[in-house]
DNA sequence: TTGACAAACTAACAATTATTAGATAAATTC
DNA sequence: GAATTTATCTAATAATTGTTAGTTTGTCAA
């Protein structure tokens, strides 16, 4: 069933990273365990043992995949929110943000999906030596919530360490039933943000208490 | 190094379910693919020959394994939900089926990550069956949003259909990091209501608030 | 005691796995 | 053109898998 990944790609992306697009995409749709190192080196256009030129193990070709999918989308939030005005508000700032996340997501489906589904299935070890990485891009959400926090007067009884946990389950998540193309992407981020903002609740009508 | 799981629970609970109990835990600890019909046998105290007196196949364990994760949160949220008053308002609602979600979720936990967790790894097969189910427990709290939203003035921008899907989203998610017992669990819960309810920013004028 | 049934067992099967060893081809360097 | 390195191959290994067949053990009824 495998097809080649691209027949003529072989020049311009190196063969190590045919490896590892082949592996991405497998894992995200098989889970790990299911993805065999020959079903990977059929869909790279080789043979099992020649995969043990580029890689010392399985475990190596993983830990990788794993690496450049939390990468990947670090790299693309903190353009995003560095390439706002210093004083931005808060909801322009969460905004840029969730929605470079979810963007970046998309747009390279193969190694952050793989990275949201299988790092529960990898063997301790790769998980220990990956979590560095996780618990970085963690911090960073911190500081942005907390960048927020300063910009915009939040209620100071929300808990922003659990905000963070929701919205970064929440934008991974999306993962699972998110269609649609970079318009209802943009949609969604934009009702996420406002809904960790303002909430359901109607703000300020009339009749806001109870009857 | 599986210890059998209850030397003397053998008589209380009937030896399928004592199998069932097994195969949840490894399915939740190590996955779907990690998990082999003699480790599942090894903690049920047998041999893996013997696990087909009670199934067909490893996939029966993991269909069942699966209905049941589905069916005691479901059980015990609609319990919660009409213990409550006809009248009561949106935070009291969602307060209570959420609570209810997550305690659910931690009592079984065997049953119900095993749910969250090897749902996405397991066989197109046992998956599709599978579906109605989980479509029917979505569309349980769909209507229960529904009820929020006329009971208490949500902002009609909102979009429910999101808001289920975040809300859902992060229950399940909250597997991954939460730690605890019952007492910060039901701060967990009472958070995550008041931020869908309310948002993070301030309400202006703060009289619109909280009770 | 005999017979029947349930619940477990042992032993084997074919298939698949990650990994290694060693051979061969192609490309690059000298 | 010779030598060396890089990239791939074939073939084999030992382990593990779900599943089946056939057998033993224990319990209860007649």
């Amino acid at each position: 069933m495998p097809v080649a990944i691209h027949p003529s790609a072989e020049i311009a992306a190196g063969t190590r990273q045919l490896v590892l697009d082949a592996a991405a995409r497998l894992f995200r749709t098989q889970g790990y365990a299911n993805t065999s190192l020959r079903e990977i080196a059929a869909l790279a256009g080789m043979r099992a043992a020649s995969l043990y030129h580029y890689f010392d193990s399985r475990d190596a070709i993983v830990a990788e995949v794993l690496r450049l999918g939390v990468e990947q989308v670090f790299d693309d939030v903190r353009h995003a929110v560095d390439a706002l005005p210093a004083d931005a508000d808060a909801l322009a700032l969460l905004q840029t943000a969730v929605h470079a996340h979810l963007q970046a997501m998309m747009e390279r489906q193969d190694y952050t999906s793989a990275n949201v589904r299988i790092f529960g299935q990898v063997p301790q070890g790769v998980r220990d030596a990956h979590l560095p990485l996780r618990d970085a891009y963690e911090r960073y959400w911190a500081s942005l919530l907390a960048r927020c926090a300063a910009a915009g007067g939040f209620d100071r009884r929300r808990d922003l360490r659990l905000a963070r946990l929701f919205l970064i389950t929440v934008m991974n998540g999306s993962l699972e039933w998110f269609q649609g193309g970079t318009l209802a992407l943009k949609a969604v981020a934009d009702e996420l943000t406002e809904l960790m903002l303002y909430g359901l609740q109607q703000r300020w009508p009339p009749a806001a208490g109870k009857p």
